[in-house]
DNA sequence: ATGAAAGCGCTAACAT
DNA sequence: ATGTTAGCGCTTTCAT
């Protein structure tokens, strides 16, 4: 492998001057910085990351930290991310984790290890001494899809447009309305609790026997629940689901049972995925901006990295409600 | 950030010990051994990983280099080997590029500079360049979903795949069968190619504006090709497309124009992504064994990184025809 | 069994 | 404008 010494070697000059050239640092005769860039070109010469990573003690590389078991959502989320830290000169370094104590301090020794510049947190961390250590590293982070105090945060107001979607059910005439979350993740118990409030602002009563709560937030997860409860009753006009991943597995199992979507049963989701637009009926849901989070996930990050201000900051981004066909009115006389 | 010679000094032994000591190296006093892991666990040290990567030439990070336009099976596989190559102590960094030589140059420059301890592509490369340049630099790599003359790969018969697809849709008695392809990558060619030889197996006249090529791999392409052809005429009675993203372009705009699936068209795709299950209907398709592809990708590499040798070998994994609810028996009299 | 010393490839402070 | 020097944190001979 080529390094900076021989280029300098075999042209006679000392390894700082190419060090400079190569950085397109100032201070460097014209015709010399020619030479040494013909050089560069000619010998295929690339500078060794792990060098620089440690003389500059930073890395150019950032870990985005997401669900070991993640939804389509968060596929698509941590795409747009890796696009536009990739625009920024960052690269990234995936950090699977799951949603347990031991898992989440092995990802912090990871996370120290790697010397990075940042972090982005997909997956949700509640405890202190994780964010306590990041910042004893002066180690930027920003969480997205959910919030922490001190950190700056990228996020939608999750109560309002849980609210907002069971009330675009209520307006159709819905009052038997189940709801189908998954675990962990205080997104969804931020859009049961939104579940809740539009139920009691239309005065309906809470019926916690309406919730249902998968282990992981994916289609797979919607069709267990959605099964569960069809082996229990049918008192239900309508299902929210908290993702569209689960609102497409909930989709499957009403239409396995001969039960027509929107016809028989309204279904909601929320984050308007790729793929929501294509399913048959097309998937009601809320969408959650996912270029504006991924942009301002990786802009604020790359503030905070280089000490442009403004690290301590919480965004909430606008969400619109699509309608699309899998809700409908709700047809029963009077119930 | 606290070294090794911090813990060095802090228990009065020298750095080249506790170096011993966490990379679980004989020739250490046990008791020794003892006070340092302890000292280790106390100060939360962890190794730089950027001083190991310079002093060992290895940096246990592999890159992964696939399509910026990556489909749903795409992103399905590289989660599959990120978590296969995470178990053998490996970090992944991702390389998303374009198709074109500008695009896989720049690929190429960033490889080198990150050293690597190889590199895994999914995205089809087929400039014998970047290979040798890839060699030169002993760094392992293995090709998953193409295969390139002298380069460890993972792939179906892709063509005989194809045959089989089609071959059920003329066991359902279509003649009048349409294919919708991508561009650039090898597999979508040799997905025609198993088109064509299961037409003329069967005795029917190959008719290359039966068949469209749309820009990439996605839902998005299938839609605009579906439309495309829609335009022109409706004297198809089955659609095959070379992947199941296109395939759920291609649906939707069956079912938007009226067209039902499988009564009034056949779609067969390829693949068997996660979401072909929850289509409505459930989709046709052929399985690539995406568990296993990703697996071996992993191991055939790090056996490559570990010298345990058979570098030079080309898998070919058996694939299965899915038959779901989109594809149907021909009604038409006659054709 | 352990320490001293060299060096990986690079950048940055300093000197000129 | 350019070279010299030191040093980032680690592993690895080489002595002892």
């Amino acid at each position: 492998m080529i390094s900076i010494k021989d280029i300098a070697r075999q042209l006679g000059v000392s390894p700082s001057t190419v060090s400079r050239v190569a950085n397109g640092k100032n201070y460097v005769n014209p015709r010399k910085r020619e030479l040494i860039l013909r050089a560069i070109e000619e010998t295929g010469y690339v500078p060794n990351k792990a060098a620089r990573a440690m003389v500059m003690k930073r890395s150019f590389t950032v870990g985005i930290v997401l669900p070991y078991t993640f939804n389509m959502f968060q596929r698509q989320l941590f795409a747009i991310i890796e696009r536009h830290l990739e625009s920024f000169g960052y690269h990234t370094l995936f950090f699977f984790i799951k949603f347990d104590g031991a898992s989440e301090r092995e990802c912090l020794a990871r996370l120290k290890s790697e010397k990075l510049d940042g972090v982005i947190l997909l997956q949700e961390i509640r405890d202190r001494v994780f964010y306590d250590s990041l910042s004893r590293l002066q180690l930027p982070v920003v969480a997205s899809t959910f919030s922490f105090p001190d950190i700056p945060s990228i996020h939608v107001d999750e109560t309002q447009a849980a609210m907002d979607a069971v009330n675009h059910l209520i307006g159709l005439g819905h009052r038997r309305i189940n709801m189908i979350s998954g675990s962990d993740a205080t997104f969804g118990k931020l859009r049961v609790e939104g579940y809740y409030r539009a139920l009691d602002a239309a005065g309906i009563e809470r019926d916690p026997s309406r919730v249902l709560i998968a282990p992981f937030y994916t289609a797979e997860s919607g069709m267990n629940s959605m099964r569960e409860l069809l082996l229990k009753n049918r008192n239900f006009s309508a299902i929210y689901a908290a993702t569209d991943d689960l609102a497409i597995g909930v989709m499957r199992i009403l239409i396995d049972k001969g039960l027509r979507v929107p016809e028989d049963v309204s279904v909601i989701g929320f984050d308007d995925i790729e793929i929501a637009d294509y399913m048959v009926p097309r998937l009601t849901t809320i969408r959650q901006p996912l270029e504006d989070m991924g942009r301002q996930a990786a802009l604020i990050l790359h503030r905070g990295i280089t000490r442009q201000g403004m690290a301590r900051q919480e965004q909430v981004l606008p969400y619109k409600l699509i309608v699309r066909e899998s809700t409908a009115q709700n047809n029963e006389k009077g119930e």
